[in-house]
DNA sequence: ATACATGCAAACATTTTGCTTTGGC
DNA sequence: GCCAAAGCAAAATGTTTGCATGTAT
């Protein structure tokens, strides 16, 4: 999953690579290639989980040299273009993934210290998607699903 | 579902009225009996989806008469009672609903229009739970799955 | 050369807190 | 009377926009 990028402001492409795919879509949909767009895709790319817009502005390769309004312009676009996702996860900022097409990922989340942790689990809402489509009319369907709880290490303290 | 208080202001006791049993959980948990209380469980038990606080707030019922951090405060001690539940459904704002005991909801939400509506599904995550706990260790658990896409109206448009 | 992207600053929306007064028990 | 709850006002947090400037194409 966290596959990184194995070669950094070149301009090679390897089919096989999530930043290359995820770069091309974004050229594709008429982006320009900027510093801001290519680590902002990196930094989600290589993240074990999600990350909000003040995560990503304040990483190492972008402090001080990105504005929090270009980075939050910046994922708006992604999030239209469906590269990339924002979630909902109960905390006051917003979170966004990158997103693999065909792929989807839960989240179990402490309500006490807010560590979040990826789910690696066959989700069964999948099948209920189409169900759910076909009966309400809605089109361009995706769901999230987020367990809550307390961890042990709250729970201990 | 949305079943009414049949008797408001009495202090008579209706063991099957969702609005006395709320009531009494939360004179349990030591809160008071306050016009604030009433208002705001009779407004979530009543409400056919979440609510957020501006909405609960500009209420008839409590406009002008109540004030945004009063209602704040009592959500938040609701919440931590578990007599009713916040969601994080994408919007700026928290949304709250009642939580019955046992009971448990799934919404689908048109990511154009914001439209929120309850769905009645055999939610397939509930298995999962205790799973999830097992595995991981944590406690009180709970989920929430929603759904989003385009409502038909929004399609159409 | 022409848009699109950036940076900076300011506006917004919503939540959260401090402190004094009111009112439930 | 005591302590929780209410009310008012202000601070904090995070998102969003306007506009002049820079830069990818």
């Amino acid at each position: 999953m966290a596959h990184l990028h194995p070669h950094p402001h070149s301009r090679e492409r390897d089919p096989e690579c999530l930043h290359c795919q995820a770069l091309d879509r974004a050229r594709e949909a008429g982006l320009r290639r900027t510093r801001a767009l290519e680590e902002v895709l990196r930094l989600l790319i290589s993240a074990s989980q999600p990350l909000t817009l003040a995560n990503i502005t304040e990483a190492q390769v972008l402090a001080d040299k990105a504005d929090r309004a270009t980075i939050y312009r910046l994922l708006t676009k992604l999030e239209r273009l469906g590269i990339i996702r924002r979630l909902g996860l109960h905390d006051r900022s917003a979170y966004y993934v990158y997103h693999v097409p065909g792929e989807h990922n839960d989240y179990l989340i402490c309500t006490q210290c807010g560590q979040i942790r990826r789910l690696d689990l066959d989700c069964p809402a999948e099948e209920l998607e189409k169900q759910i489509s076909k009966d309400n009319g809605y089109s361009c369907l995706y769901h999230e699903l987020s367990f809550y709880g307390v961890c042990p290490v709250c729970a201990a303290a």
